[in-house]
RNA sequence: GGAGAGAUGGCAGAGUGGUCGAAUGCGGUGGUCUUGAAAACCAUUGUACAGCAAUGUACCGGGGGUUCGAAUCCCUCUCUCUCCGCCA
């Protein structure tokens, strides 16, 4: 949610920019900024009668104290009428808070300067490409025929006892899954994020706090009776931690890492992409989260995106990074770099992290704010990628490495798999 | 699932209808004292909105009501805690 006097400030900018994005109703943005006036207005009015009102109540109390029970009456049948009218300013100023919320929610986060306009994933643009994509011989698989010859994940299985998308991860398919997930996160320690484990289920609050929520409402798994969210991603529970908090500028970076599985119902997700483990509806990530000071969010979004780069060199698959165009790029976001691995069994890049400057748009839904040198609160920026995602990791690793003799593990994990081949 | 208790400022904890945005203690910040530190003492210390400012308004878990006036009374929702039962 964009901050209406950001709106005010910067209203032609942010039109032009925002067309990037494909969002082209500027006459939102001028809504934004009339009912925000009426707003305005109408609360000063409203105030004003309050203060009188305020200031009768008071010497209707000295009154009936010294006895003058007439003149008491008097300012009684005043504060009455005053009464009458607050109460209509007071319900239309709520009306126009709701409207001026729904609006402001319907605006997208703005785009950074670096973001290329473009409509799909087809426009966004490689700022880099690593490693060499391996040969294999004429007979390679993807990882669905492999983790069936090698009995590492068992769909069917899957499918019987929840339905498609639920893989049951088994025999050194699943020792392989809980090495990933220990080598991210201690990749992610050694570089000064602190570990969580947070709750898989989340509020409502924490919903519409990281932008789920109201839009992405029919994405998350809901649990009725409870009025619970499935967490769709880490983001969600590990951001919300710093909702309604006010931090000290010396607090900066905030650096969080969390395992956690993800759930997402994929509504509307048809084709062949969903096959094996390419799309699925739950899946682990490893995720990184950062809070930083709006001056620093750029630096720190290049240093995690280093981050991520050296855990795949390290595991030595071949990657490139895409700036996401404005078409592509998320809603609440201001600049996303996307990280692709080379799955050469299925011979396709696959989408395995995605690394996030929300800069205040997600602060401003958070009530995230920290004190600037001024004394004055200020948003936080916010950031957040993947480190990693698991199931595409998973798949690369099992194509790329696949031999007549069996499926290797490369050096940097063979530590946490204690084996360093699957045959 | 049954029974009960509670929700107040960063924390602890007063406050049952008018001068309460809220006592007191702790913590934080600034200062005095000190070679330095501690202690002591003094001052200051919530957020949001409007305003150049003075200041005004709102907020004592959320929502609604009674009243000229509500942290305080009533209704309702949510959450937390304790005991019992069940259970990883």
């Amino acid at each position: 949610m964009l901050q209406v006097q950001f709106l005010r400030d910067n209203r032609n900018e942010i039109i032009e920019r925002l067309k990037i994005k494909n969002f082209n109703e500027s006459l939102v943005i001028n809504q934004v900024i009339s009912l925000d006036d009426k707003r305005k207005s109408i609360q000063s009015e409203s105030d004003e009668l309050l203060a009188r009102s305020n200031t009768i109540a008071k010497e209707i109390g000295i009154l009936f104290k010294s006895d003058k029970r007439e003149e008491a009456n008097c300012l009684k049948e005043e504060s009455l009428r005053i009464k009458e009218k607050t109460k209509a300013l007071q319900s239309s100023l709520l009306e126009i808070q709701n409207e001026l919320r729904e609006l402001l929610v319907k605006i997208p986060n703005v785009p950074h300067h670096l973001v290329p306009s473009g409509k799909s994933d087809a426009d966004n643009v490689i700022v880099k490409e690593h490693g060499k994509i391996p040969e294999l011989s004429e007979y390679k698989k993807p990882h669905w025929d492999l983790c069936s010859q090698y009995n590492l994940i068992d769909f069917e299985l899957g499918n019987k006892i929840t339905g498609a998308g639920f893989p049951v991860y088994t025999n050194k398919g699943a020792k392989l899954q809980r090495a990933l997930i220990s080598y991210f996160l201690d990749k992610n320690t050694e570089a000064g994020y602190i570990e969580y484990q947070p709750p898989h289920l989340v509020n409502e609050d924490s919903g519409f706090g990281t932008g789920q929520l109201p839009d992405k409402e029919g994405q998350m798994y809901h649990i009725k009776e409870d009025n619970l969210y499935l967490i769709p991603t880490a983001e969600v529970p590990v951001t919300n931690f710093f909702r309604n908090v006010i931090l000290n500028k010396e607090d900066f970076p905030i650096k969080c890492t969390a395992f956690t599985p993800c759930f997402r119902r994929e509504a509307g997700s048809y084709g062949k992409d969903v096959r094996g483990l390419n799309r699925l509806h739950q899946f682990d990530k490893v995720e990184i989260v950062q809070i930083q000071h709006p001056d620093k969010s750029y630096e720190t979004l290049n240093v995690m995106v280093d981050h991520v780069s050296s855990i795949l060199e390290e595991l030595e698959l071949p990657y490139r990074i895409l700036r996401l165009c404005g078409g592509d790029l998320s809603f609440t976001s201001a600049l996303t770099y996307d990280f692709e691995v080379y799955s050469a069994g299925q011979d396709r890049w696959l989408e395995v992290s995605s690394v996030s400057n929300f800069e205040s748009y997600q602060s401003n839904r958070l009530k995230l704010r920290f004190k600037n040198l001024n004394g004055k609160t200020q948003l936080c920026h916010t950031l957040n990628g993947s480190a990693l995602a698991l199931p595409r990791i998973f798949a690369a690793l099992v194509e790329n490495n696949q031999t007549e003799s069996g499926i290797k593990i490369p050096k940097a994990l063979q530590e946490y798999t204690r084996f360093n081949i699957i045959d």
